[in-house]
DNA sequence: GGCCCCACTCTATACCCGAC
DNA sequence: GTCGGGTATAGAGTGGGGCC
């Protein structure tokens, strides 16, 4: 027996998780692993833990493995972000993928507040385990309630030094527990059981019931339907609901069709079996160019509208599929032209996975209109999962591999280089935590959202945010206070740190960043309006073998940290009053013990 | 380039209220 | 009662950061 923490962020995994389930298993001989989570599927083994990375990525996956067989015991997602109708669906293949295979979903998210004016629908989030639990009969979405900061609503609170984790959330322990304990008990039933032990928890009911107050699938429909009926341009709308169907609009096939393509997996997971469900692909869009922006009235336009559309949302979708969709509405005789589709896709059936954003549209979606009043294309999804009509959620679940535990994927201990997560995690444990500094905000490659910086706030959304990797204040709050801002890299490449140092100094004398920099920790409230940012220090972090050349010599930050071998941290300080505060200079890193995954197919080129 | 995460503005409509 | 202008609200929409 083994239990497995897949992670994305260090300090979620190593000092959050991990304790929770080592105080479990007191007095057990079993292990817990660490192990980095692979960014791509691909570099996985087919089988269940394949499946639920083609649809997400985790932020924590916890795994157990019983006489080889590994199987997925709880995923967890932590979200920082403003909660919306719009946002909350988007986020939920998590929760689908955790369904179909029969473990846990946490989600980690709390009522944040934002200080602008914020647009976006009310929902509430407990309509989603509601959904789920009318619909399926599925118990295990959980909802974590992040608190926000009691003197400040739009900071989430944090665990004490651990600036990337809630403080501990008590029914995120309980479920973690019982599913780690149940699964010891009975690797068969130990969901079923699990939920038994869980239902009697205050910690559950409490959350349960808010749940059940909650309102379920026919008020969303209802919601989506007046507004339809609210709304005369049929072109702003979001969603259609009709008696056979059920649509939602893809706005853009770039940035992976997010967040349309959440949208869409899980209109298409919960409706499937009552509906049919489309995407409406949108060919007239309110701030677009002129062709764009236009009414769409007949055929010529279409044509010239799709091919501005797909030229807009360029790189997003495969040449062949966008090459397609141009050449169906050439044979097109009319605007409102139904074509089947489904001789494309048999064309490209082994690509359709290539790609996330076609992979939804075909294997989710009943077909596509091209604008709400344009040409509808349709096909049969069934027959591309392997059956002709049948239910479609079974269907996925073999499709995809869901129910297919497999073998234990291979990992192998990582021994000298380090990643980013881990450099941001080591100066900020190693050196700014003990000497007392005060962490405004990091951000790790898989937990940013907090402490962006907006340097110009005129242009609204178009602006751009910067998120250095730390900001942090000196111990002692003065008058004129310094601020001190960090850059991490993985393993040290000239090219790379450079690219981030340059980005980084620009606060040394951008009076712009540094009225944004004094903004961002207004926000924070870790200063005063009167307060006087004084100083900006600056320091890039990145990790090196013994190996590395050592000929370069940067010249403009306030400090270099560096990692050698992954084992020992040596921090370089070229500013007087900064190192007055560090009298520590080198450590070891005492990284736990940290393992990465196998790939399966470079694993096979060997033989 | 692909993917994911997140922020928050833009637009249309609903509503309100005074003038005529 | 209705017109016009102002204001509030709902909700659709899309751009940027940043990693691999």
């Amino acid at each position: 027996m083994e239990i497995r923490i897949y992670y994305e962020c260090l300090e979620q995994g190593y000092n959050y998780i991990k304790p929770i389930i080592d105080e479990i298993l007191l007095n057990r001989d079993i292990p817990v692993k660490l192990i980095k989570r692979s960014r791509k599927p691909e570099q996985l083994p087919k089988g269940v833990l394949f499946a639920i990375q083609s649809l997400t990525t985790p932020d924590i996956l916890i795994t157990a493995i019983n006489e080889n067989k590994e199987h997925p015991l709880v995923l967890i997602e932590f979200t920082e972000a403003v909660t919306t109708e719009d946002h909350e669906l988007q986020r939920t293949y998590g929760a689908v993928a955790s369904y179909l295979s029969d473990m846990y979903y946490i989600k980690v998210s709390g009522y944040k507040k934002s200080e602008k004016i914020f647009g976006g629908a009310e929902y509430n989030p407990y309509s989603t385990p509601k959904i789920l639990i009318d619909n399926f009969n599925y118990e295990g979405f959980i909802i974590a309630d992040w608190k926000t900061e009691d003197e400040n609503i739009y900071n989430l609170s944090r665990s004490s030094n651990l600036l990337g984790c809630p403080p501990l959330i008590p029914i995120l322990k309980d479920t973690i527990q019982l599913a780690v304990k149940s699964f010891i008990d009975s690797s068969e039933n130990w969901f079923k059981n699990s939920i038994v032990l869980l239902k009697k928890r205050n910690t559950y009911l409490i959350f349960r019931e808010k749940v059940d107050k909650a309102t379920g699938t026919e008020v969303l429909l209802k919601t989506w339907k007046e507004r339809e009926e609210r709304n005369e341009n049929r072109n702003n709308l979001r969603y259609f609901v009709d008696k056979k169907w059920i649509g939602a609009k893809i706005n853009r096939f770039s940035h992976a069709m997010d967040p349309d393509r959440g949208i869409l997996t899980f209109i298409s997971f919960v409706w499937s079996n009552s509906y049919e469900i489309f995407g409406i692909y949108a060919l007239v869009r309110q701030r677009g160019e002129d062709i764009l922006k236009s009414e769409l009235k007949n055929l010529k336009q279409l044509k010239t509208k799709l091919k501005a559309a797909i030229e807009k949302d360029g790189g997003g979708i495969p040449k062949w599929f966008a090459d397609e969709l141009k050449k169906v509405v050439l044979s097109a005789k009319t605007l409102n032209a139904e074509i089947n589709f489904q001789p494309v896709w048999e064309k490209y059936k082994n690509k359709i996975s290539e790609n996330k954003v076609v992979m939804t549209i075909a294997y989710f979606l009943d077909g596509m209109y091209l604008n709400h009043n344009g040409i509808k294309l349709y096909w049969d999804r069934y027959k591309l999962l392997g059956k002709s009509k049948s239910d479609f959620i079974p269907l996925m679940k073999s499709y995809f591999g869901f129910n297919n535990y497999v073998s234990a994927i291979s990992t192998e201990k990582i021994e000298m280089e380090v990643d980013e997560d881990e450099v941001t995690y080591a100066i900020v444990h190693r050196v700014l935590i003990p000497n007392k500094f005060r962490i405004v905000s990091i951000s790790y490659p898989g937990s940013q959202g907090g402490g962006a910086i907006l340097p110009d706030p005129d242009l609204g959304k178009a602006q751009p945010r910067e998120y250095p990797d730390i900001i942090a204040l000196p111990p002692e709050k003065d008058k004129n206070i310094d601020v001190i801002l960090n850059e991490s890299k993985g393993m040290f490449n000239q090219a790379s740190v450079e690219k981030d140092m340059g980005k980084i100094l620009r606060y040394k004398t951008d009076k712009k960043l540094q009225k944004a920099l004094k903004e961002t920790l207004i926000v924070a409230k870790v200063i005063d309006q009167n307060d006087n940012v004084y100083k900006i220090l600056i320091g890039v972090a990145f990790g090196v073998t013994n190996n590395t050349s050592t000929t370069w010599k940067p010249d403009k930050v306030d400090f270099i940290f560096r990692i050698v071998n992954r084992e020992n941290w040596a921090i370089g300080i070229f500013n007087q009053s900064l190192r007055e505060l560090i009298p520590t200079i080198s450590g070891k890193t005492n990284f736990p013990e940290v393992y990465k995954i196998v790939d399966e197919h470079s694993q096979q080129n060997l033989f």
